[in-house]
RNA sequence: GGGAGCAUAGCUCAGCUGGGAGAGCACUUGCCUUACAAGCAAGGGGUCACAGGUUCGAGCCCUGUUGUUCCCACCA
């Protein structure tokens, strides 16, 4: 810009962030700002980003995370460590395909009908559509993260280094394959992990049945949530000491329907207290049973298909010959064929079932019953239980090590509390089960050798049976866990297996920023993951957010519809409203509420900014040094007051804490800049003395500047575009040094003076507001200032003139008796009179002044108290009991100043 | 069953290692005072859930109670 140029003249009055942040943005993508450089020497800050998935769209949960990490991240960029905040998208396993799978059904296609291939070429289209999406939209948040470094989990990079981790826990036996019991979901066709399954309340029932005993002939009565699987059965428990059922031990029951003879154990698992105290076993459809089924080496019958249905002939045959050829796993299940009830849902099962048993008279009762059950956190099918051969991880080993690095403070969760959370989790871990029965993700790097049956876990893919040289090997159809690529982000996007450059540098990371609802599915995985690969930690900080709920209090959600679009408020009201919005009020861990008041307070306050440095760039329109021997109280003022914004904000940053952070700059930049200070200086901007006028301009330019810098983290748009304008910028705000308190610009003692002088202005604005004396009004002021203050109020006309409506200022002396009609107030400076003529009513007056003079002796009274109180003065510090005592003081000249007032007015009344 | 959070102004929430209760919105009154009406000034409004305890002193620490939210757990 021109030097003649007023760039205030091109500062609308007010802020339009529309106008700006698109273009801004781009400006800075461009130079390569947010780009990371290692510095050798120095300590960097690093974050990745927990990346988004490639479905996904920006919801509030994204602005809330995306917000926390870019103020982290500009702020230290600011403070000149060498910065990373890598970004990337997640592939998202079962979310993606799920979303494919609906898109080829439309179509009238199933992924059996097009192959795996076709599938996949679907999958990389998608992501190649969608996979950038989001990425526009972090934009839109004002993201400065480095996208020369973005990653994607399945990129070639991450690819390889899942299978190297993959091959690695294999090899130390750490990964191994087996039937197990999984949680399956019907509808996504795969299993899940434990902490994949949702538990939410449901209505259900209580059947209660009867099943006869061979040897004896009685009904043994027992209860089950969930009849259709006691074709399943393999045992009846009861418990050892249980004496109802002593004389039971040894023998069996006839499993009604199918009339199978099926033993009854005793195992600790049938509680006695609980309904009949007979509880039947069905190990290959519940976790419980399947325990006793180990314990006993009982028979394991399936009786579910993987789709949801009663197994039948054709799914037994096939389980036959799979045992027939020697390829059944240990453990694995035998299949029942379920006659009548073969390919029927299971819920058409259960209704069938229970029908049966009624007409056979074998149904006791049936009754209400709520219970949890578990559901699949992609669809929310409710899961089942089921045995099945997968791959797993061995958690035991890898949680040791993980639960240490948290106890010893290696990595650090804030607030504290949830490594309660993470702890107790961790030392209830069991095993991973990382296999999914999909096609979109990590293919499992695992062949099978179709002569010998040997299984191969490759990094490369093999040709040749290690074991029997045969040339037939098949790979494992499955694919991971989208987990455990994402488990490995901190290293594999540094570019590990390969010792890269930035990995050494780069790793471990600073700080992870994150939701508390993915401790467990991310967070945790990450940290077993780290220490195990790297063998270190892979990151110091956790700084934990809450949910971004709804005005309710109720958790977004696309079925309730409460969802709120972060880009739409972008577009009404400003990314930095949105952001400030995120911040300001919110302390760390707690969930917030949306509210849209809050995003229009934000914006107000993003318009306040602005207007501020409008009014200081029409006053200022060059670079101006602070110079300490020309400052006027006011100055001084602001400038101790700036010091202290810059230590607490530059404080709570430190420690993650920008809720405080914002609120500070909040008030700082309102309260003390504009409603004083902007004020305050006014006098001397408008008066005709330039070199007062210049010294004011100075530290109007210096204050904001700095103002403008703390704030830049949190609203990065805006306070790029006010530093565009400042005489004498250069660059980019976001690559400028973070402020840092001066000690040479701290003026306690003046800036003591000033709040004596602002109490003054106060107490006459109130006086003239109860009077109701109208704003443009002016009046009189005198002043009787108490000892010590008669050289700061008598320096302080213009401010009393300009702020307080004066339109003259007497300073009068001790001793001198006020005989005109006026209204009064005691400050710590003085008594200030205001003539009012008969405007002023005595008797209020007087009954005004009695009120405060009332609550000045209840506050004397407490000081005194306390005074007085010897266990006080003897233990409490030695700066508070002073501090009191100079209250008191104070208080105690104020009561007599009043009280003589009092006393006068009084006599006039009469 | 175990664990955690929350309970502060009408509403939404801050309140750091204990030292005279805060903000935003809402409300009342007066103002378009040449940066800003998305604003300015003044004001009203709180037994900090309840009961004990520790302390010279408790919104803050301890114990218990109530209400509420969430997480974990294999209860048929």
């Amino acid at each position: 810009m021109s030097e003649t140029t007023k760039p205030a003249l091109e500062m609308e009055s007010r802020f339009n962030p529309q106008a700006i942040e698109a273009k801004i943005y781009k400006a800075w993508e461009e130079s390569g700002a947010f780009e990371a450089h290692r510095v050798e020497g120095k300590k960097p800050f690093t974050i990745v980003m927990p990346p988004p998935n490639i479905t996904g769209q920006l919801h509030m949960g994204h602005a809330m995370d995306n917000t926390l990490q870019d103020a982290a991240t500009r702020y230290h960029r600011m403070k000149g460590d060498p910065t990373l905040w890598l970004p990337g998208t997640d592939h998202a396993a079962i979310a993606t395909e799920v979303k494919i799978v609906e898109a080829m059904r439309k179509e009238g296609l199933t992924k059996a009908m097009i192959g795996r291939e076709a599938f996949l070429e679907r999958a990389w289209a998608w992501k190649k559509e969608y996979g950038g999406r989001i990425t526009t939209q972090l934009r839109r948040m004002g993201t400065s993260c480095d996208w020369s470094r973005e990653r994607f989990t399945m990129d070639e990079g991450c690819s390889k280094a899942v299978r190297e981790v993959f091959c690695r826990l294999y090899e130390k036996d750490l990964i191994y394959r087996g039937s197990r019991l999984i949680n399956w979901c019907p509808c996504c066709g795969t299993s899940l992990s434990d902490a994949e399954v949702e538990y939410v309340e449901k209505e259900g029932h209580f059947w209660h049945i009867l099943y006869p005993v061979k040897e004896t002939g009685e009904l043994l009565e027992l209860a089950t949530t969930r009849p259709e699987t006691m074709l399943g059965d393999t045992a009846v428990a009861i418990n050892e000491a249980d004496e109802r059922y002593a004389h039971l031990h040894g023998c069996h029951v006839i499993l009604p329907l199918i009339n199978k003879e099926i033993p009854i154990v005793c195992d600790e698992h049938a509680d006695m207290t609980k309904g009949t105290g007979v509880v039947k076993i069905t190990p290959a459809h519940d976790p419980n049973d399947y325990e006793v089924g180990q314990r006993h080496s009982l028979p394991i019958v399936r009786v579910f298909t993987y789709d949801g249905h009663m197994t039948g002939a054709a799914e037994k045959a096939e389980n036959d010959e799979l045992f027939a050829s020697g390829r059944a796993a240990v453990g694995e299940a035998r299949v029942l064929d379920c006659g009548k009830y073969a390919g029927m849902t299971t819920l058409e099962a259960r209704k069938a079932i229970v029908a049966d048993l009624e007409a056979l008279g074998l149904l006791r009762s049936v009754e209400p019953l709520t219970h949890e059950v578990g559901t699949c956190y992609r669809c929310h099918t409710v899961v089942e239980p089921m045995i099945s051969r997968q791959w797993f991880v061995r958690m035991e080993p890898l949680a040791r090590p993980a639960i240490a690095a948290v106890r010893e403070g290696k990595t650090r969760f804030v607030p504290e509390r949830f490594d309660k959370t993470y702890l107790n989790w961790m030392e209830n871990i069991r095993d991973w089960c990382i296999s999914r029965h999909l096609w979109w993700g990590h293919r499992i790097p695992a062949w099978y050798c179709d002569d010998c049956g040997e299984t191969v876990v490759s990094r490369t893919d093999p040709t040749v049976c290690p074991k029997c040289g045969g040339h037939h090997l098949t790979q494992d159809e499955d694919v991971l866990d989208t987990w455990f690529s994402s488990a490995l982000w901190p290293f594999s996007t540094l570019g590990w297996p390969e010792e890269t450059e930035d990995l050494k540098y780069f790793y471990p990371t600073t700080m992870l920023v994150t939701g508390y609802d993915i401790i467990f599915f991310w967070v945790a995985r990450m940290i077993f993951s780290g220490i195990e690969q790297m063998g270190e930690t892979p990151f110091e900080t956790v700084l934990i957010h809450g949910l971004v709920r709804d005005a309710l209090g109720r958790k977004m959600s696309k079925s309730l519809g409460n969802g709120v679009d972060p880009l739409e408020i972008i577009d009404q009201y400003g990314a930095d409203a949105l952001r400030f919005s995120l911040l300001m009020g919110v302390s760390p861990g707690n969930d917030t509420r949306y509210a849209p008041e809050k995003v229009e307070a934000a914006r107000n306050f993003a318009n306040k900014v602005w207007n501020a440095s409008r009014f200081v760039l029409m006053n200022v329109d060059r670079r101006l040094e602070v110079n300490p021997a020309t400052l006027t109280p006011a100055d001084k003022w602001i400038l101790t007051r700036y010091q202290d914004a810059v230590r607490d904000i530059t404080a709570h940053n430190e420690e993650g804490d920008f809720g405080l952070s914002a609120t500070r700059i909040y008030d700082f930049a309102w309260s003390e800049f504009c409603d004083w200070y902007i004020e305050l200086a006014k006098p001397w901007l408008l008066g005709e003395d330039s070199a007062a006028k210049e010294n004011v301009q100075a530290v109007l330019l210096y204050v904001l500047e700095g103002l403008l810098k703390l704030l830049h983290p949190f609203m990065p748009f805006l306070t790029e575009q006010v530093y565009k304008y400042l005489p004498g910028s250069e660059g980019f705000l976001m690559l400028k040094d973070w402020p840092v308190a001066v000690p040479a610009l701290d003026f306690p003692e003046e800036a003591r003076q000033m709040e004596g002088i602002m109490e003054v202005i106060r107490a006459i604005r109130n006086l003239r507001s109860e009077m109701n004396v109208n704003a443009g009004k002016r009046t009189r002021l005198m002043l009787l200032p108490k000892e010590g203050w008669q050289d700061t109020l008598a320096h302080a006309e213009p401010y009393f003139k300009r702020l307080a409506g004066a339109s003259e200022v007497t300073l009068l002396s001790p001793g001198f008796t006020v005989n005109e009609k006026t209204v009064s107030a005691v400050t710590d400076t003085g008594t200030l009179y205001i003539p009012l003529g008969d405007l002023v009513d005595l008797n209020k007056e007087l009954a005004r002044l009695r009120k405060e003079e009332a609550s000045l002796q209840k506050e004397i009274a407490r000081a005194t108290g306390m005074l007085n109180n010897p266990g006080f003065v003897s233990k409490a510090p030695a700066a508070l009991v002073e501090q009191e005592k100079a209250k008191l003081a104070a208080n105690q000249e104020k009561l007599a100043a009043l009280a003589e007032r009092i006393s006068s007015l009084a006599e006039d009344a009469e």
